[in-house]
RNA sequence: GGUCGCGUAGCUCAGCUGGAUAGAGCAUCUGCCUUCUAAGCAGACGGUCAAAGGUUCGAAUCCUUUCGCGAUCACCA
């Protein structure tokens, strides 16, 4: 029972046996520094009960308290507030109990609990990883290893996107331009070499774009050259200038020409590209193998298997650079015709309906949505359709799954609010136990990245820079006399990604994050390695403690203000995670994290715990410093980071 | 235009189901390494919580409106 409950009981006693008043409940809150107490009972909202002026009413409390609690030290009231101050033998004794405890603070799960699925990465496999994913990444695996810690059971999947068109551009691209490349000959991550072909697809695609707009201003050589020359890099300038060009180009295809003939080349709009690009024979032959692949050609689907195990492997190693991993992997190749079974029963149920076309829509409009095409008129599966039967089939492959959290970017809000909607109309229960864990962009300050302009911040890279970082800043302090090259090593990298793991699960998820790649990610203050310097210290310290310090602490001891301060911290720890759990929020770990830490390192450089005054004291407080150690990794463990033992 | 999200110190962010004088870090400035690791500690400076109304003992927090930023509204994924 803890002590909020067991106070809360004795102020409803108080009031009852002061007032003859029975109430709900007290509220609590941790009393404000500049306070003398511990917990503060707020009157406030007795007001509603009883009659009386707030401050003889919290006299009235505290005087019961004093009285009947033995934990209840002291109290005064300021205003409408009881703060109580708790004897220091209750947080030693509390200590005492949870002192042993390896697992303080999580939940082991029980069997008869239903397990969840979290999803995250789902990458498509024609780019590498960048940025972006790295927070998808993060967030998913911290958000699952909290549920777990929570004491639930926990799946870890991703469905990946090995199917569609932007695959056979790679194929494409490759088959074309490659020249028998592999990852072996070329030294490239596997995923970077395929990535390259979708660029290269892209490039060339432009330049055919270019060739047939010119083509089609025929005599005009000065406007041929000048889409030929500018059309690669000026796409994105010339589109913001030319939207007004749309609506005419929307009615006819013919009109573009007549628009380039008659109109300044600057005005060009994207519109007119995007019009020219689905028309170049590069597309059409992408077009072409996608309905080969689909048919089951040997040769394409040969080459599409090489190309997916290449981004397969280079995948894998930034997963484990990452440190993040998967218990179940789900492919779209193998899932994309089962929701197709689940439309005909959904036509069936009559939740969608069939145009005269013979595409299928739901109709969301009465759930204030609009109408959401399921299937295609020519019997295809699209986006969410596939999205429907991979959802069933997970239930299918694991009947112990109750709920699904889904780790994917706010710019689908939209589409995971109806794809909920649409498996809760077709009759599924669990559909009441799916949460998209959305989280905003992260942006840099020109915007958004964009590989086109080569902005993107790659996931590989930014790994390396931070533990280069990392390194020059432990190379500049000089504390590693006696590590060997390869733990130095694996110390940079240690205190690199955590530096940028914390920087970037700090924040609330559903904001968007500035990325700015110029301006480093700071080591020092609320940061990773500033958490991980103070693990660091105190295992120094354990070193240095030869002596047994595994007995109980005599609840008789008086504590310093600073040992007080730490304990009322550390028993914060369970309720943090199993807010963080429910609110999917690693941030709330971080952050707690981070207050624990700030206070042990007040506590750490005002108080000496190998120089304590008395042997009990010395052991108490190397205790205390373990566990707080403990609790920094378990925590930093919810969060993915590791910590180190020296730094 | 409809829908959703965000707006807190110069910058990056906390602020739990409404509670006391709105908190941290960075940056700027003061101190502290002959005592357990100075990636640290102690302190100073810095705010119209986007704006206006409303709800009540009490609002950064809840409601309404306005403004700003972003996302989304495809037989793309």
């Amino acid at each position: 029972m803890s002590l909020q409950d067991i106070l809360s009981s004795q102020v409803k006693q108080a009031v009852s046996s002061c007032y003859n008043v029975s109430l709900d409940a007290v509220e609590f809150q941790a009393t404000r520094k500049e306070f003398a107490g511990d917990l503060t009972v707020v009157v406030f909202p007795m007001l509603r009960f009883i009659k009386g002026n707030p401050v003889s009413i919290g006299e009235a409390i505290g005087n019961y308290l004093l009285e009947n609690v033995k934990e209840v030290k002291a109290f005064n009231v300021v205003k409408g507030f009881l703060n109580i101050e708790i004897s220091d033998s209750y947080y030693i004794n509390f200590f005492n109990t949870i002192y042993a405890e390896e697992d303080y603070g999580f939940i082991a799960s029980s069997p008869n609990d239903k397990a969840i699925m979290v999803e995250y990465s789902s990458p498509n496999t024609n780019k590498p990883l960048h940025l972006g994913h790295v927070r998808n990444n993060l967030l998913g695996y911290s958000v699952a290893e909290i549920l777990k810690a929570s004491g639930k059971k926990v799946y870890k999947t991703q469905i990946i996107n090995d199917r569609g068109i932007h695959i056979c551009k790679s194929m494409l691209a490759w088959k074309r331009f490659g020249n028998g490349e592999t990852p072996e000959s070329t030294g490239l991550k596997g995923d970077k070499l395929v990535g390259n072909y979708y660029v290269k697809f892209e490039t060339e695609n432009n330049k055919e774009v270019a060739e047939i707009i010119g083509n089609a201003i025929e005599g005009n050589y000065e406007g041929y050259n000048y889409l030929k020359n500018t059309i690669g890099e000026k796409i994105l300038e010339l589109a913001s200038k030319l939207s007004e060009y749309e609506e005419i180009l929307s009615k006819s295809k013919k009109n573009i020409f007549e628009l380039v003939k008659i109109s300044d080349f600057e005005k060009l709009s994207s519109s007119i590209i995007s019009v020219v690009k689905k028309e170049t024979q590069l597309l059409k032959q992408a077009q072409q193998m996608l309905q080969k692949w689909e048919a089951g050609d040997e040769e394409v689907v040969a080459l599409w298997e090489t190309m997916n195990a290449w981004v397969y492997k280079g995948f894998n190693e930034t997963y484990k650079n990452l440190g993040v991993d998967f218990d179940v992997l789900y492919y779209e190749s193998d899932t994309y015709l089962l929701g197709k079974e689940f439309v005909a029963e959904g036509l069936k149920k009559g939740v969608f309906v069939k145009e005269e076309d013979g595409s299928v829509w739901c109709d969301l409009t009465d759930e204030g949505l609009d109408k959401k095409i399921v299937q295609r008129a020519d019997g295809t599966a699209v986006y969410i359709t596939q999205d429907i039967g991979t959802a069933i089939q997970r239930i299918k492959d694991y009947p112990d799954v109750g709920g699904m959290v889904y780790t994917v970017g706010n710019e689908q809000d939209y589409h995971f609010q109806v794809l909920f909607l649409i498996l809760k109309k077709l009759g599924f229960e669990w559909a009441e136990n799916l949460y998209h864990l959305s989280y905003g962009m992260v942006d840099l300050p020109s915007g958004k990245m964009k590989s086109r302009e080569g902005t993107v911040v790659d996931a590989d890279d930014l790994i390396d820079e931070m533990a280069a970082t990392a390194k020059s800043i432990s190379e500049e302090l000089g504390k590693l006399d006696g590590y060997t090259d390869s733990e130095k090593e694996a110390l940079y990298k240690t205190i690199g990604l955590g530096a940028l793991k914390y920087y970037i699960l700090k924040v609330d998820p559903k904001k968007r994050i500035l990325f700015d790649p110029k301006e480093s990610i700071d080591f020092q203050g609320n940061t990773g390695p500033f958490i991980q310097y103070t693990y660091a210290r105190i295992q120094s310290i354990i070193r240095k403690a030869d002596f047994d310090f595994s007995s109980e602490v005599n609840s008789d001891s008086i504590l310093h203000e600073k040992e007080k301060a730490l304990l009322k911290q550390i028993q914060l720890f369970p309720e943090i995670v199993q807010n963080a759990a429910q609110q999917h929020s690693p941030a709330l770990i971080a952050n707690y994290t981070y207050e624990l830490v700030k206070e042990f390192n007040s506590f750490y450089q005002n108080v000496s715990i190998l120089g304590a005054d008395n042997e009990a004291e010395k052991v108490f407080r190397v205790q205390l410093s373990n566990k707080v150690a403990q609790i920094i990794k378990k925590g930093f463990g919810l969060l993915g980071i590791e910590v180190p033992e020296r730094m």
